[in-house]
RNA sequence: GGAGGUGUCGCCUAGCUGGUCCAUGGCGCAGCACUGGAAAUGCUGUGAGCUCACGCUCACGUGGGUUCGAAUCCCACCACCUCCGCCA
């Protein structure tokens, strides 16, 4: 949620960030509510200071006098819960409204309509060459017996994967390489819960701009399952005050992911690339008010790191206005590069969502005599399947076997992956 | 699932026979004083909103209710603790 003292100041700011993100927002419409409100708080309050006084007269212990007061209180009762009663639908009303108010971009982001133009920023590594011509994911998992797509498909319908063998110990292998990365970075290691309440998602701005279609609800309990792990990683501090000292406070989090994937019908319907069901490292900092600019770049740093390490070719996107969804106020995504596609596919994401999510969060720090709203970030390590298909691709051999990353072997206790 | 208990301003805590609570005290934090500087000590401040200010309102897990008046009584819900049952 944006601060409205800010939308007051300046409410033409916020239609135009809402429009780059191609949301259409009615600021003078969410103002006279807000100044509606206003008015009717006042009232409201002038209305309790008599009932108050009234209350405090009514303690006398003259019985004329008491009576008089008792009487004068009744009547005072109803006004208060008529005026009581439309100031609270009001203020439902305005916060409804607050909500569908995106968070506006930075200002180095690029105003564009869609996907189609984010800005690259660089590219690390050359495109692997191969003297023979590679084979896709599937083919290879296959054949390596260590993908079923096939008897997922059975068991649990479309969009649904087993990893095997190889293919189980390389998700673990990526798993340990994060964490033991990470830890020596100063993450706190933790497992989240993949189902929160609904509250907490609508709090946490993902059911805003037509986003719920993606998240499985578990209706009859009232809970979400996690679209992403900083779902439930984020919300760790919701309704608490953090010491300044403390930060900036960074998690890393292993979890379980669930999409619907509804409206991607015709996309990577082969393969394990786009699924209903997958495990993710996520990173989550929460820094000072004015520090997340510098944590984004070490946050992406972190990720570079990680393609680094495993050597894959990759390259960085800043995220124009039209792709950057509702809480973003700055998006970068690394993509690796797919030989069988011949181009680079999305394996990170990287946000800041500044203050947006804390505010109805209620996660606060204490700065000396302030109390401020922390800035949240969010960044993935690894988002499994993604980078195991980058593993895959980028490191087949011509008789179908697989290298595996030098970084990766300590954790696999081998070196390459080969048919039984 | 059954029985009982608890939930107070960053942390801990008093209050819970309804009106002197416009919520106590300690810790922490901030400011000031003392000091050559610091420690220690003392004083002041330290939940949220409106207000230049005086001040007013709201806040005692959440939401309702009773009442002229509720932290205090009643109901529902949520969370935590203890015990029983069931189960990985």
């Amino acid at each position: 949620m944006i601060d409205t003292k800010l939308l007051r100041e300046n409410p033409r700011s916020f239609e135009i960030a809402a429009k780059n993100k191609d949301v259409v927002i009615d600021t003078s419409h969410i103002l006279e509510i807000d100044q509606k409100c206003r008015d009717l708080a006042l009232e409201v309050q002038s209305l309790r200071e008599q009932r108050n006084k009234v209350s405090k007269a009514a303690s006398n212990p003259n019985p004329t006098e008491r009576a008089k007061a008792i009487e004068e209180g009744s009547n005072l009762k109803v006004e208060l819960e008529q005026k009581e009663h439309s100031m609270v639908s009001l203020k439902e009303e305005l916060d409804n409204l607050l909500l569908t108010i995106p968070n506006p971009a930075k200002s180095d982001v690029k105003v564009d309509k869609d996907e189609s133009e984010n800005e690259v920023l660089r590219t690390v590594g050359e495109p692997t060459k191969f003297s023979f011509t590679p084979k896709d994911h599937v083919e290879l998992g296959e054949a390596l017996d260590i993908i079923d797509v096939k008897k997922a498909a059975e068991v649990s319908g479309a969009r649904f994967n087993y990893l095997k063998n190889e293919g189980a110990l390389l998700e673990a292998a990526l798993k340990d390489f994060a964490f033991e990365v990470l830890l020596k970075e100063g993450f706190i290691p933790v497992i989240p819960p993949v189902l929160i309440k609904h509250e907490v998602m609508d709090a946490l701005g993902y059911t805003a701009m037509g986003e719920q279609d993606n998240i499985f609800d578990l209706e009859k309990d009232g809970l979400y399952l996690v679209g992403t792990s900083e779902q439930s990683i984020v919300p760790l501090h919701m309704n608490e005050v953090l010491q300044k000292e403390d930060l900036p406070r960074r998690y890393v989090g292993y979890s379980t992911c669930f999409r619907r994937e509804a409206g991607s019908y015709g996309k990577d319907t082969k393969g394990i690339l786009r699924v209903h069901q997958f495990n993710k490292v996520e990173m989550v900092s929460f820094v000072e008010e004015g520090k997340d600019d510098e944590e984004h770049e070490y946050l992406l740093s972190l990720e570079e790191k990680f393609f680094q390490m495993l050597e894959i070719p990759y390259q960085v996107l800043r995220i124009c206005t039209g792709d950057l969804g509702f809480n973003a106020a700055r998006k970068y995504d690394i993509e690796a590069w797919i030989p069988s596609q011949q181009r680079y596919r999305e394996v990170t994401s990287t946000s800041t969502v500044t203050d947006f999510q804390s505010r109805r969060l209620n996660m606060r720090y204490q700065d000396g005599e302030q109390r401020k709203f922390l800035s949240v970030l969010n960044g993935t390590a690894f988002s499994m399947n993604r980078p195991i298909v980058a593993i895959l691709e980028n490191y087949q051999q011509q008789d179908g076997s697989v290298v595996i990353p030098e970084v990766l072997r300590p954790y696999m206790g081998k070196d390459k992956i080969e048919a039984k």
